[in-house]
This record gives structure tokens, C-alpha cells and sequence, in this order.
DNA sequence: TCTGGACTGTTGCATTTGTAACTGTTGCGA
DNA sequence: TCGCAACAGTTACAAATGCAACAGTCCAGA
């Protein structure tokens, strides 16, 4: 026979309410600085990559074109971006930070690693270790299927 | 020295992906049968209860009340949904599904139950197992910190 | 008994987000 | 080279979401 539903096994379930937790708690860190949430994604991307476009945004954190193009527009008129040309195709925009955006950025990512080990720490390191190989498991399975299929979103 | 930011160590963020990931390729089971997210997890949430009241629901999904009382609208407009009094509280009603919500319910379930499936299978049995704890425990402690606090949202 | 604070659920309004349509650009094949 | 499909990014409109204010109800202490 057939095992019953439940929600509390239920992995997607999980996944959300675990996200929905940590992300509210820690949202106070870039909201004090007059971030929304997409435009705090789009600033750590562009932290780690340097420069990107925002096609390439839009990939790495299976957010919308519009979702990016919004924050990007913000991010640019707070100072915190630039936009400059792509040599040799003047479709897409090469992005990055400005040294606003840099510092505030670092700013940012200081906060960012004391509640990462705090979190860390709550959980045990091997723990949480294991848990962040899971979920990168996770995210490149959705990757692998986005490519098989069609477009990002 | 302090370690250097990197997005793809941070726990909030390989959360929301794979959260992300996962609720995106799901999401169709349901919104197949006109049903929006919240509605949804509503749903699940009555299906596994038997019966809440909407403040409950809040509680056990970190949901904002008007989230929770327009999905509730929406699905006794569906007849999906029956509202009754609790008897010595006029203020709280007692929410649990029609014989239609659930029916739908437990075909959508069905539907997770696959899905669920697949994503432990693709994991490993011990690492989804391992997994879904680690989550549960993340939970708790959003849970926790929110009953010391205040309200839940 | 009465009164103020706390709780449940709803509504109005601003913000955020997603879908679809659009402009401008590129590259491929007839 | 012409035409057309694919692509990058923006805009318009609709749906979803969050916050603040609200009405009705309950409860505890003066």
C-alpha cells in the first residue's frame, strides 16, 4: 500500500520554510541599507563574479529577466552599479559594481558571514557542512534540467 | 584572518535556490487545478490537520494573516473550503476542506508523493533523510526565536 | 460591571513579482 | 544580401504579497 502524505516530509515543503526563516531573519542586514532583496542578490553575484550581464544573473539565480532588469535599474541609479558596453554585441550590458557598490557590498558580506556561522554553529559544522553539499546537489539538478529543457525561466 | 565571502557557501542563499528549484518545477501540480501558492499550502496544511483556524495555519507556515485569509477566501469561493464557528470564540473559525478539497487534495498529494520521490531518489535515501532534519531543525529555530520575540510575523 | 489590552480575521494601499508584448540587435541559412 | 528566428533587455499590465489600520470579540483587573 501506498505511504500517506506528509507535509512535513515533504521536501519542497521543507526547503521553502527553512529558506523563508533564515532569509527573514537575515533580510534586516541589506533592507537597513534601502536594499530589496533582488537587488542584494544581484550585488552579492556581482561581488563574487566581478562583472556580468544580466542575462548571465538571471542563470545563476533562476530569478526573471524582469526581476533583474529592476534590480539592476536600482542598484544603478543608487550609485552602486555601472553599465557599460559589451564590445562586439550591443544587446547586453556588462555589469558591475562601482566603489560604492564595492564597499557596501563588503559590508554587507561581513554581516553575512557572522549569521552564516552562527547558523553553522546551531547546526554543528559537519552538519551543516553536509547540508550545503545537499543543497548545491539540489540546485544543480534544477540547472541540469533548465538547460535540458528550454530557457532560465 | 577572516575568511573571504562566497555565495555558494552561504546557507541562506542555497536555501532559497534549491527551494527555489524545486518549488518551480512543482508548482505546476497545482496550479494546473487553478490553485496558487498559498492556496496550496493552505490546502496541505487542512489535509494533513483535519481542521485549523486560520491564525494556526499562520503559525505553523510563517505566513503573513491577509496571505493566509485570501488563500482562504479563495478556496470556499472554489468549494474547495468550509468555514464553521468554533463554538465560545465568535472571533476564530474553524477551517477544513469540502469532500471536493479533498479529493483535490490528496490528487495533488499523489502528485508529491512522485515528485518527493524522485528528488530522494536523485539525493540518496540517507542524505534526503539527513537532509530533511537538518531543515526541520532550521525550522524549529526560526519557530523559537519567533515565539520569544513577538508574533509570528 | 466596566474598561483597556490582546487577539482573530478583513480591508485599503503601496510594493514586489510574474506574464506577455515590445524594441533593438545578432547570426544563420536561403 | 535578405529575411527570419533567437537573443538581451525594457516596459505595461495583472496577480501576489506585506504593512498598517480597522471592526468585532474576548479576558483580566480595577
Amino acid at each position: 500500500m501506498r505511504k500517506n502524505f506528509d507535509l512535513n516530509q515533504f521536501l519542497p515543503y521543507l526547503l521553502n520554510q527553512a529558506a523563508e526563516v533564515t532569509s527573514t531573519e537575515f533580510q534586516g542586514s541589506y533592507r537597513d541599507h534601502g536594499l530589496s532583496r533582488a537587488e542584494w542578490r544581484v550585488m552579492a553575484n556581482l561581488g563574487a563574479h566581478h562583472t556580468l550581464t544580466a542575462a548571465e544573473i538571471c542563470r545563476i539565480t533562476f530569478s526573471d529577466k524582469t526581476k533583474v532588469s529592476r534590480a539592476v535599474q536600482g542598484l544603478a541609479e543608487a550609485g552602486l552599479l555601472r553599465r557599460s558596453l559589451v564590445a562586439g554585441d550591443r544587446r547586453r550590458e556588462s555589469l558591475s559594481l562601482t566603489d560604492a557598490g564595492r564597499i557596501l557590498c563588503r559590508q554587507i558580506e561581513h554581516g553575512a558571514l557572522d549569521f552564516d556561522a552562527a547558523l553553522r554553529a546551531a547546526l554543528g559544522p559537519e552538519r551543516a557542512e553536509a547540508l550545503a553539499l545537499c543543497l548545491r546537489d539540489l540546485i544543480d539538478m534544477g540547472q541540469a534540467k533548465g538547460q535540458a529543457g528550454g530557457q532560465g525561466k
